[in-house]
RNA sequence: GUCCCCAUCGUCUAGUGGCCUAGGACGCCGGCCUUUCACGCCGGCAACCGGGGUUCGAAUCCCCGUGGGGACGCCA
């Protein structure tokens, strides 16, 4: 690598809030991040926002980090947390209480909350006054006798405006009349997210903010603190990715059901298909659908993701998923059904344990075609894994194993027992073997084959059913076959 | 209410002034395959938000509407 490249490789950072699980939007801004940093031999960098003692919540940090592990974001810094960064964040706020570029605002909550309330009235915009600006020292040390804390506010010039630089959306002008002398620190000296933010961006010289669109907003307000701190912004490239929603175009939240990265885990989704499906959104190149991680860093640009929002639509999720059962290695697609099989119960971890990784694979690759998720997978695994079948379709019962069946199941029977052994016992050989011995008695494999079904995995619909008999063996065939028999004949 | 952003099938998107009778994918609906379901294959339904410009020519450029979203905290 050139000494240039090196040094323009660029910085980006990952900045959540450990205020709640990592939801499929802020997993897409992750992705967006890692897959820049990548793409350009960067570093991807972690940093938890959880200046805001009160909503933050440190049991959430590791499951963050987890989900973003399992999605195969790795880091190469990180995490920071604010939380740990106080006195930088302090020391340069001093710097600019010192220089005039901020001051200190003893306005309570309370009064500033009831101007608030007041401007929602007259519905006025409402923007602090500046009352604490021009403080005379006799003032400010009568507020400091009455024990009250100054919050720090920065000093915005009224007048003109500040232009946002921004990748994917143009420039983007904000009057300075819109904005107000906004808190940077609050009054128990913990700094506030606009300012911490660019002091971190700053320190940890970020070169490219790729974040969700929410924040353009507070964009302005952080190249002036940018500026205040004499820091040249125009050398960070500004990127405001477009959000994700839910299926009501609204903000994804938690009524809106699945919205956390390791829901998806749960259900049986593989990280690559979730991953997939997320690359996707606000992003594409040309009409392809399917990428692995390679090509998706190989062929990622901020310059084709598009402006608008997207709507997260579980169905092509699942397709992905399907996608990726279909195709992915059924070694190890079966271990993760059997992890997935214990977890959900659908095994005991005694049982599931004593079929082989061969065996979890086989049933990947026997019923792949049908199951969109592991959890689904493993779930219809037990008909043709468990050693007896536990259901039966009522239904199926009632239609299919009628006690007219019974000769011909025993047709099959003898089929089976005659003319194929233990090594010959394939779908292929299974097929030639039944379907002479049904003709031979003036039969056909179309009036068997459902009844055979239900006696085998006590289900109308599955793999083929010749497939079905080689999957089982042959002792476990005659076994389910004999007991559909007898229980036709129970039923007259 | 104010500010900001966005606008192609139901959804994800291709499209960067003529290649568009608007392409692909999910979903949906038919058909084929077939012992069932699925997979696969084939086919179908389905969109340029509206109005003005600019231009020989607009899905593409500009303006105005409309609609949707987001932000307006001593939250992030």
């Amino acid at each position: 690598m050139s000494d240039k490249k090196s040094t323009t490789r660029p910085r980006v950072r990952f900045a959540p809030s450990p205020s709640g699980e990592l939801h499929v939007g802020g997993a897409r801004t992750a992705l967006f991040n890692w897959l820049f940093a990548r793409h350009h031999g960067g570093a991807f960098i972690l940093r938890f926002e959880d200046t805001d003692t009160d909503r933050n919540k440190p049991e959430l940090i590791e499951p963050i980090m987890e989900s973003l592990r399992w999605l195969g974001l790795d880091l190469d810094e990180g995490p920071y947390f604010q939380s740990q960064r106080t006195s930088i964040y302090q020391e340069h706020a001093k710097k600019l209480l010192a220089e005039g570029k901020a001051y200190l605002c003893y306005c309570t909550p309370e009064e500033i909350e009831e101007k608030r309330k007041m401007a929602q009235v007259t519905k006025q915009n409402f923007r602090y006054d500046g009352k604490c600006r021009n403080l005379t020292p006799d003032e400010r040390s009568q507020f400091e006798r009455e024990g009250r804390k100054g919050a720090l506010r920065i000093k915005i010039d009224p007048h003109g405006s500040t232009v946002v630089r921004d990748l994917i959306r143009g420039d983007v002008v904000y009057a300075h009349a819109e904005l107000d002398d906004f808190v940077i620190q609050r009054s128990d000296g913990l700094p506030l997210y606009n300012f911490a933010v660019v002091v971190d961006d700053v320190t940890m010289g970020i070169t490219h903010v790729i974040r969700a669109d929410e924040h353009i907003n507070n964009t302005p307000k952080q190249l002036l603190i940018y500026s205040a701190l004499g820091f040249d912004y125009t050398k960070v490239k500004f990127v405001h990715v477009p959000m994700v929603l839910a299926k009501d175009r609204t903000k994804l939240s938690k009524r809106h059901g699945a919205t956390a990265v390791f829901e998806y885990l749960e259900k049986g989704v593989l990280p690559e298909a979730l991953v997939n499906y997320l690359v996707r959104l606000g992003w594409s190149h040309g009409d392809q659908e399917i990428f692995s991680m390679e090509e998706m860093i190989q062929k990622f640009s901020l310059e084709a993701v598009h402006p608008s929002p997207a709507i997260f639509d579980e169905e092509k999720l699942l397709w992905l998923n399907h996608h990726y059962i279909m195709h992915g290695d059924p070694m190890r697609l079966g271990e993760l059904a059997k992890q997935f099989a214990i977890k959900k119960g659908i095994y005991s971890e005694q049982e599931a344990n004593a079929i082989s990784a061969d065996r979890w694979a086989a049933v990947v690759n026997f019923l792949k075609e049908r199951n969109r998720t592991l959890v689904e997978l493993a779930e219809s695994s037990k008909p043709f894994l468990k050693d007896q079948l536990e259901y039966y379709d009522p239904k199926a019962i009632e239609k299919f194993l009628t006690p007219d069946k019974a000769k011909l199941l025993e047709h099959v029977i003898e089929a089976v027992k005659e003319n194929i052994d233990n090594v010959s016992f394939t779908a292929t050989n299974l097929d030639a073997a039944v379907r002479a011995k049904l003709e031979a008695n003036g039969s056909s494999l179309k009036e068997v084959a459902q009844p055979c079904r239900v006696a085998l995995s006590g289900l109308t619909q599955g793999p083929g059913l010749f497939e079905m008999m080689e999957f089982l063996g042959k002792k476990r065939v005659i076994e389910r076959l004999e007991k559909a028999i007898s229980m036709n004949i129970n039923k007259k």
